[in-house]
DNA sequence: CCCCAGGTCCCGC
DNA sequence: GCGGGACATGGG
């Protein structure tokens, strides 16, 4: 029983895959990473390849810690199998070293993604940072738990909306309800197959094609899972199609041919890339 | 006052 | 199916 542990580390940018969008509620303090994790708060930091981790109290085991950073996953195994002859991927592989996928809660996945639509990640960090002060549990030096469904789904749209999320606030409490209630049941979502557990998660309010493969992928950690946003839309048009427009039909049969078989660590490292080296892409067609 | 943000929903064709 | 606009809020 120790309140501390230490993990080596390989291929491993932490601060890249905490601060790479898929997790909204990471705060750096001297160079040490804090969060709350399972319940648990808990802070991280990196010196010589090796991670150590901090909590409050003692812990007999930390597979809690490395599911979520998903420490055994061998990177190099996957960016093997990156398309051979795709020189974006290869940038991409260059300037996003260690870049890796989180397995999070699903329900704070889902809750964090509903808020993202249509929102910068700043703001949406800074949503996620005001519902937890407001509707979860105090954890360790004022940190405070991500609220539950229960917890939501017994607040009212007015006391969402209070959270600065705007139109958000309907969907939020929308689902929370449709979950508390086991109408949807997110245990259940990780039995099924990718294109299932996508129409499944579609059924909750504020939840479309493009946040329910957020939460596959960085939640249920389905491979193939491709959340296409401004961004990666942006840098597949002008990388893979500079000529012409795709039709969104042609655009997924390309994704699942090309990406195959890890799509969503590739697109991850898409997103990564010409999100810290803009000037990659120019002009906006968003149409 | 303009445009845009890790989109979704709803409408008319 | 697909094209367009509305939607809250904050920043540039």
């Amino acid at each position: 029983m120790s309140r501390t542990a230490v993990f080596p580390l390989r291929d491993y940018n932490l601060a890249a895959t905490l601060n790479s969008g898929q997790a909204f509620r990471w705060r750096e303090e001297n160079g040490a990473w804090e969060n709350i994790v399972a319940g648990r708060w808990v802070r991280l930091r990196v010196n010589d390849k090796t991670l150590h981790a901090q909590v409050a109290k003692p812990q007999k085991d930390w597979q809690w810690l490395t599911d979520y950073l998903q420490l055994e996953v061998n990177l190099k195994k996957i960016l093997a199998d990156f398309p051979e002859d795709d020189p974006h991927l290869a940038a991409a592989k260059k300037t996003c070293r260690g870049l890796r996928l989180l397995k999070q809660d699903p329900w704070e996945t889902l809750a964090g993604f509903i808020c993202s639509s249509n929102k910068q990640i700043v703001q949406i960090q800074q949503i996620i940072g005001e519902l937890c002060d407001r509707y979860g549990e105090p954890a360790h030096a004022g940190w405070k738990t991500f609220p539950t469904a229960v917890r939501l789904a017994a607040t009212t749209e007015a006391d969402l909306r209070d959270c600065r999320m705007g139109y958000r606030a309907k969907y939020l409490h929308a689902s929370a309800s449709m979950i508390a209630s086991n109408e949807v049941d997110l245990t259940a979502i990780a039995t099924l197959d990718y294109l299932d557990a996508q129409t499944e998660l579609k059924r909750l309010p504020g939840i479309g094609p493009k946040v329910a493969d957020c939460i596959l992928l960085f939640a249920y950690g389905f491979p193939e899972a491709f959340p296409i946003d401004t961004w990666v839309l942006k840098a597949l048009r002008q990388l893979y199609f500079p000529r012409r427009r795709p039709t969104p039909r042609q655009l997924h049969t390309f994704i699942r041919e090309h990406f195959a078989p890890y799509h969503g660590y590739a697109q991850q490292y898409l997103f990564h890339h010409v999100r810290t080296h803009d000037g990659l892409l120019s002009g906006n067609q968003k149409t």
